[in-house]
DNA sequence: TTTCAGATGTCAGTTTGTGACACTGTTTTA
DNA sequence: TAAAACAGTGTCACAAACTGACATCTGAAA
């Protein structure tokens, strides 16, 4: 186990144990058995070992708009159609997604950081919509799809029984519906 | 002037001069000719200089809302037009918002707690909103419309010639023409 | 085995941020 | 008016987050 690793899982067991504000960087290096100093290097910093994932989520959305362009469809159902192909990882992992959205909303700081990968998300989905679209037509599916996915998102912690999918489509129709003209 | 003025000016100043991250907080406090800790007493940390309006926008989008309700109008054409309502601030203020902008782009924490910002703007809107419609439903527009705020105002930042309004109404216009149905 | 690159430790230092308490001036109230 | 409450600030001591420089280790390639 590569000294990275340990420290998240040091890090997952503190956060949740004592909370995020209340473990020093010192606790989760000496319970990883390394220095803080090897903390610093593998994170840019004390909140940087929650948001470590690559971008998974925007690539799985862009991998799926690429292969399943559709000249029929609008792109920002294109896009929603991308959450959708990804979102059994969320159900498939509740627990997990639960216990890091549990420490992320108990810290202000966190919740900053969360957004920033908002950001993330939107510019890889709008890159991979501009192939087929307009540039800011691609932008602006995707910002909104990425809204309808928070939205979503959102419902699904709040609700254990709909899987991320059904929450997915009951936010799109819901525009769809309502302000679509 | 009170002490939070001063220190918000000589924030601003040595911001421009020499960067947010090269300056520290005793700087600030001493140019403006008080503690260190007087800074912290003012401001929760050192970005937090920065971002001390009460959330005027949404305050004003939100009261142009209130005022304007139209049964026949779509809840996002409202909130847009709400935008629109306050943007001749940014065109009043161009230089100010310009320089400002500068500096929260030259550093990932200060871009994640204009984000954050975000979200304010987000729950003021759909409050406001949801006086008249649908909880969900309001959210969604408020999410929308905020998304096309940000669009707009990036548009407005990049290209002097053209006023917040118009590109508001320019951002508005590519979604009715578009994924509009 | 030797060598060499990458990961880690050590240490000293800067910066951010907080708690506790004392001091000053202003406003309220007896 | 005198006393008491209060708000803003200074001072000091300190914890915690981070960084730079350099030493040391370790494992794999030559």
């Amino acid at each position: 186990m590569k000294s990275k690793e340990k420290l998240q899982a040091a890090a997952a067991k503190l956060f949740i144990d004592k909370g995020f504000e209340n473990t020093t960087v010192q606790e989760i290096a000496s319970l990883a058995g390394v220095t803080e100093r090897t903390f610093f290097r593998q994170f840019k910093d004390k909140s940087d070992v929650l948001f470590d994932t690559n971008n998974d989520l925007g690539q799985g959305v862009a991998a799926y708009i690429t292969n399943n362009f559709d000249v029929e469809k609008n792109p920002l159902k294109l896009a929603v159609d991308g959450f959708v192909s990804i979102s059994e990882f969320f159900d498939s992992s509740r627990e997990r997604v639960l216990s890091r959205n549990q420490i992320i909303q108990s810290n202000p700081d966190l919740q900053e950081r969360e957004l920033l990968k908002g950001q993330v998300l939107i510019t890889s989905i709008s890159n991979s919509l501009s192939a087929q679209y307009d540039g800011d037509l691609s932008e602006l599916a995707a910002r909104f799809a990425v809204e309808i996915f928070h939205m979503a998102y959102i419902k699904w912690i709040k609700n254990a029984e709909k899987r991320l999918a059904e929450q997915l489509l009951t936010v799109y129709e819901l525009y769809e519906n309502s302000f679509c003209c």
